[in-house]
Formats: C-alpha cells, sequence, structure tokens
DNA sequence: CTGAAAGCGCTAACAG
DNA sequence: CTGTTAGCGCTTTCAG
C-alpha cells in the first residue's frame, strides 16, 4: 500500500499539500489538486493516516512520536513541538486497534446491562432507576481513565459464558460488576481466572475481592431510629427472605436501632418477603391488622419498591401514609420524591460509588497493590413527608 | 517469543500434553509436567493459545484455520473435523483485536448514555425507563449480529467530539442515535463523514438518513379518539411548545381524532408547555378552571411524566382520576401502571425498534443497499383505570 | 484444496 | 535523545 508521502512525491508537491487536496480541508491550487487525485487513484490510495504519514512529515522517525504520544521516553522541545504540529496538521489519531494489539490490552471495561424481562416478571412492578445512574457514573469514571465501558448481556441461564468469552476474545481488561448474591458464581470465576474486576456489593465473606457497597446496617439503623424518635413506638420493618449476606446485615441495623433506644421490637413486625410491590402490599395488610396495642405506626422498608406496596395498602385501609403511619425506604429512587405524600429514602452515593469502584479496578488491571480494597460507604437519609410528620398515637 | 510447540519439543512430550501441564485443564503425569512447566519457564513462555498453535497441532497452515473459522474459503471435511478438533482440544479463542486490525472493523456499535444530571435537573420529575429497556434490547440484537456496543458519555457542551474520536481512533463501526431534534448536529455530521449510523428518532426530513420512530401522530390520534369514544366531550392535549418534529405531529394526531369525530376542538384545550411534572400540573390547572361548559373532561398528555403531573393536579382540586376527570399519557413508562389510578399509556415497541436500528444499522456497515430506511412504527394503547370508566357528565 | 508470506498500525527493545 | 526493527495475532492474496 503507498504512503501519503508516496503520493505527494509522485504528484510532485509536499506532503501537506497532497494532504489538503485529499482531505479538503484546506483550498488548494486546482491543478495540483487535480493531479494529487489522479495519482492518489493511480496508486489505490485512500486517505488514511498513520503513524508513518506524521514521522514522514515532521522528518522523525515513528519511535519518535509514538514517545510524544505515550510520554514512554524523553523527547527534546524542539523534536516534541515538531511532531506535535505535524499530528495537528494531518489531524492525526492513533489507531487504537493497533496500539490494543501490540500491548494486549483492549482499554475496555464490561458490564452486564440488566435483563429488563427478567426483572419485570420477578418483581411485578419492580422499581429501579438505580442502575442507570450507576451506569452513567460509571462510563464517566473510566473515561477518566482512557477506558471505555462494553456492555453485554448475561444469559440468565449462564452467565459465566459471556464473561469468559470477553476474556478469550480480548475484549475487555476487567469488569465491573453489580447485583451480586452469596456465592456469586461470576465472581468465583473470575476470582479462580485471576481476571481484574471490582463488585458494587460484597459475596461469600470468605473470598478476598475488591468491593464497593452501601452500608446497608448503618442505612436500616438510621431510618429506624428516625421513625422512633419522630415518637413511633411501634415500628415494623420489612425485609427480604433470611440468608442474604445485605439482608441481614440490613436486619442488624433494625435491631441496634432499637437497642440504642433501650427498647424490643415485637417479633411480629419483622417480616421477610420478597422484594416487590404486590407482596410488600400483602405484607403490610397483615401488619395493619394486628391488635391496635402492637399495630405498627411506622414501617421501614428495604427499598423504595416495597414502600410503594407498604404505602399503597395503608391508603386502601383508609390510612394516611405520613400521619397515621410513617414509611421510608431504601435506594432513593426518582419514584421517592414523585409518590404523593413523597417518600422518605436512603440515597446511595452512585457517583462515590462508582468513582472508587472504578479505583479498584485500575490497580488491578495495572497490577498496582490493593490496600484498601473493602470499601463501605454510608447511605444518607432524606426525609420527606412520608415521615416527616411527628406522631402522636 | 516462543511457541508452544516449542516448549513441548524441547520438553519432549506431544503439544497436547504440554497444553495439560501448562492449563491443568487435564491431569499429567508429574515428572513430565514438571518438565513442562521448566521449560516453559527457561523460554519464558506464557500459555496463550494462538492460530499457530492450533496449526501446530493440527498440522495444518494458519491460513486453513483461518478458513474454517470464517468460512473464506472451500476445505475438505477431514481437514475441517482436525481443525474443529485442534481448536477444541486448546480451547482456543481467536484475538478479536488482531482481527479487527487486519479487517479494519472493531465489532463494536457506540451509543452515547443520557446525562442523568441533566434530565433529574431541566425535567424536575422527569420520568423515563424507555431508555433503559432501550439499551437493553439494542445491546441483545447487536449481539445477535456478532456486535457489541460501547457506551460513551456525550459532553453537553460539545456532544459531536465524543463521535469524532471515537471514529477516528477506529473504536466504533457505527452508531446508535436517540433523543434526536430537529437540526440535530450529531446526525448533520455523521452525515458529512458519510459514517453509518441509524437513530430512533426523526430530524431534519430534508436529511436523508436511517431511523426508526413510533408514529405519534396515530398514537394520539388513538388516545383521544378512545376519550371521545369514551363519552367525554370536552378533551384537552398537553403537548410540548411547537416547533418540534415530533411534537407537532402528535399535535395533528389530536386534530385528526377529532376531524374523525366530526367535531372541533375548542382552541383553549391546547396546551404547549414544557415536559416536566411541575408545568403539566400547572396547566391542568388552568383548564380545570375554564367555565364549567367548556372544562376538559378528558387530558391527553404527550408523555407520562405530563400525565403525572396532570393527574395530581385533578386530585388536588378535589376531582377523580379516571372518573371525573380522563387521563392518558406516552411511552408506557414502568410508572404508568404503579400510579394509582394506573395510567393508560401509548407503549412503544421497543424490541421492535431496536432489532430493526440494529438492521438498518447492520447493512449500512456492509455496504449493503438501504431500500425503507424511515421506519415507522405504531404505538399501542394500554387501557387502564385513568380512561377505563364511560363518562357520564 | 492448502500453504507461504505480506502486512494491518502500533510499541518497545536495542543500538547508535 | 533518536532511529531501526521485530513483532502483536490475524486475514488474505497468490502460488502450488
Amino acid at each position: 500500500m503507498a504512503t501519503l508521502k508516496d503520493v505527494a512525491q509522485k504528484a510532485g508537491v509536499p506532503i501537506l499539500t497532497a494532504y489538503h487536496a485529499l482531505s479538503d480541508s484546506q483550498p488548494v491550487d486546482a491543478p495540483q489538486k487535480q493531479r494529487v487525485i489522479e495519482v492518489a487513484a493511480q496508486l489505490r490510495y485512500r486517505l488514511n493516516i498513520t503513524l508513518r504519514d506524521v514521522s514522514a512529515l515532521a522528518n522523525v522517525s515513528v519511535a519518535t512520536i509514538s514517545y510524544v504520544l505515550n510520554n514512554s521516553a524523553p523527547v527534546s522541545p524542539q523534536t516534541r513541538r515538531r511532531v506535535l504540529d505535524a499530528i495537528d496538521a494531518l489531524g492525526y489519531r492513533p489507531n487504537i486497534t493497533a496500539r490494543n494489539l501490540k500491548t494486549a490490552r483492549s482499554r475496555m471495561i464490561g458490564y452486564a446491562w440488566h435483563n429488563v424481562y427478567a426483572w419485570r416478571k420477578v418483581a411485578d412492578g419492580y422499581v429501579n432507576a438505580l442502575l442507570d445512574h450507576f451506569l452513567y457514573s460509571v462510563t464517566l469514571a473510566a473515561e477518566a481513565c482512557g477506558y471505555r465501558l462494553l456492555i453485554f448481556v448475561e444469559p440468565p441461564d449462564d452467565p459465566v459464558s459471556a464473561y469468559e468469552e470477553l476474556i478469550n476474545t480480548n475484549r475487555v481488561d476487567g469488569f465491573i460488576i453489580s447485583g451480586t448474591n452469596q456465592d456469586d458464581i461470576r465472581i468465583r470465576r473470575l476470582l479462580d481466572l485471576r481476571f481484574p474486576f471490582s463488585s458494587f456489593g460484597r459475596a461469600n465473606d470468605s473470598w478476598d475481592f475488591a468491593y464497593v457497597d452501601v452500608d446497608g446496617a448503618q442505612g436500616i439503623e438510621s431510618a429506624t431510629s428516625h421513625l422512633l424518635a419522630q415518637g413511633h413506638h411501634n415500628v415494623a420493618i420489612l425485609g427480604w427472605p433470611e440468608g442474604s449476606l445485605s439482608g441481614d446485615a440490613r436486619m442488624r441495623g433494625y435491631g441496634s436501632a432499637f437497642a440504642a433506644a433501650g427498647k424490643t421490637p415485637n417479633k411480629a413486625w419483622i417480616v421477610h418477603t420478597t422484594n416487590s410491590i404486590h407482596h410488600a402490599y400483602e405484607e403490610t395488610g397483615n401488619l395493619l391488622s394486628m391488635p391496635e396495642q402492637q399495630r405498627p405506626s411506622g414501617i421501614v422498608c428495604f427499598s423504595d419498591t416495597m414502600a410503594v406496596g407498604a404505602m399503597r395498602r395503608i391508603e386502601d385501609e383508609g390510612l394516611r401514609v405520613g400521619v397515621d403511619v410513617a414509611v421510608t425506604g431504601f435506594d432513593d429512587d426518582p419514584i421517592a420524591s414523585i409518590l404523593r405524600p413523597a417518600l422518605t429514602s436512603l440515597q446511595q452515593p452512585i457517583d462515590t460509588i462508582a468513582a472508587q469502584m472504578i479505583d479498584l479496578l485500575m490497580a488491578q488491571i495495572d497490577g498496582q497493590p490493593l490496600p484498601n480494597h473493602r470499601i463501605m460507604l454510608a447511605p444518607e437519609l432524606i426525609v420527606r413527608d412520608s415521615s416527616r410528620t411527628p406522631y402522636r398515637g
């Protein structure tokens, strides 16, 4: 394949002129332009600026250009200037694919986008704009490090295969994982393969890997304490089935809030159910049908989804949310501020989570040691009308 | 760099044995394994199966392997079998980066993820899980064609630069665009560069490019007709500011529904405002304060977001949504079915949209002609409680 | 039908 | 400090 220099020489014009003629980026004397275009056609040359063209124009070797570009070797100021000018004049952009092949890096981070159908079906009205925001923050944090995100779908029956495929074909340098569970097979596999990743959420505590998580215990404790401080004596909790890491931690937060207030919760106030509007609705019905002395006037929920179900049931029972029964959620989904009354919720610091996860991932990709790779962040309680009014029962 | 074959020869074992010893994929006689590992260390060999290893094991040239992999040349059944077996035995996966460099393709599609902060601020309570679902569907459709999605962020001040960067560095073969506007500068630029893309939504009608759009006129017409058929005489519409392509089309649908019913709408029922809960709330207040003869008993909205504002105002005025005043939305956001009463809305066929967009994009990338590249799809009216009851005013 | 060989555009020893 | 050069792993003519 001919180079830009070949074309320029054969047409008897400077390299830059040939470039302008071919790229239309600057006006060129008509007959010259004509000649350049003819020569290019003859040599079957298609304009495509590479290192070699820059090196020809700047009269330095390709290595020097690479050094300037990557700061990988000292270059004299004059040479650097000349290189930079040539790059600018030709509008050169390095071919990432070639660089990746050489460096055996892809500068890509894999992230599995959730299956919309799956959660629509499983959770009948599951609400979660969190991942939406999370994706944005992770993308931004990754771009700041020169990485981009590759989105893929995890086949529900075999989530690991997609990860292996991406690794084996050198598509990505690392993964961001979310929606973890106790014995997460994705984490298990990546750990076995010693492939870089960081996760939003913990898993099996005996595994040693990089994660960022939100302190659910602390969050639920603050929500529970908030309701107790508002004068509610009977505060119930709508949680997930026992046995999940995050669920059990959150449930402990409920206990500590009571302990701190010198109280003990009624066993019947502690509900374990599925994370769905429907189940929360049903369980709230049970709570509200308790004898008056024991009936909860406050309900702490593990998610905004559940809080929606609780609120709806409270209203259907002819009670007023925020007046007769206070409710708090978790996640601070945009829906929380849209609901009427607006829902008190625990806001997750998504931007910080994303930034920290990328930090942890970059360190692994660059082979640096990971001192603190188990990061816990505190959620912030955003108080709204669903729990703002002090209770006088 | 030494190859697997070199290691095997020097250790005096078959290639496959060397592979098993190094990969731990199958048990190997201990002393042999030891020897292989030593030789590998000595030659500084790190296990990394390439075409050459497969060719060595199958006793064919690397070209032949490439032929069977890509079906790019006829290969005898026996040879193919041998190649396939070798690939299987060594767990070979082609290095995509090398392939991309050679073929000057990246097998990546760029898609800009929306700026969460932007819409949070601009639209005070903008609701949109549509893009969430859209991303999933596009990812799936792309994967079916062997492509993956690269997500990036558009800098609000200079959205085009990110596109150019991705093109110039050969990161992507095409783009998927959403959230278009009339004279969309992204489309303008991609058109100038003759770079493959397809868009969800139209732009300047004088531009010739591939898009898939939902027929807003037809959608609004069906919603309006639905309310008229339910017995509502006074049906208002909450739309966007005039001058937008999709907005004006939708407004025409409102007119045609009235025309079809042999009626004429009151000018005061036609509202142009910003797509936000807040503004919809305000404007609904104005509508409801009209003299009784003219007061609307039905409100068609351009979005679910606006419908939320309208519903809230109706309730705040002491009226019942779905009984005193019917409301319809657009998009069928998950929130539509969560609201009480549930919101009648126009569902966009996201999966079909995504699949068609990928089809259009693939044709461009493969240089095929694009016969029908202006695709309009009809939204489906999902009737719920916000408009189900016939009106008897 | 199969193989040898020439690169794709870049990086990084190594030599000057 | 700068240049020469050997590949990264793959595809694809072009011969045989």
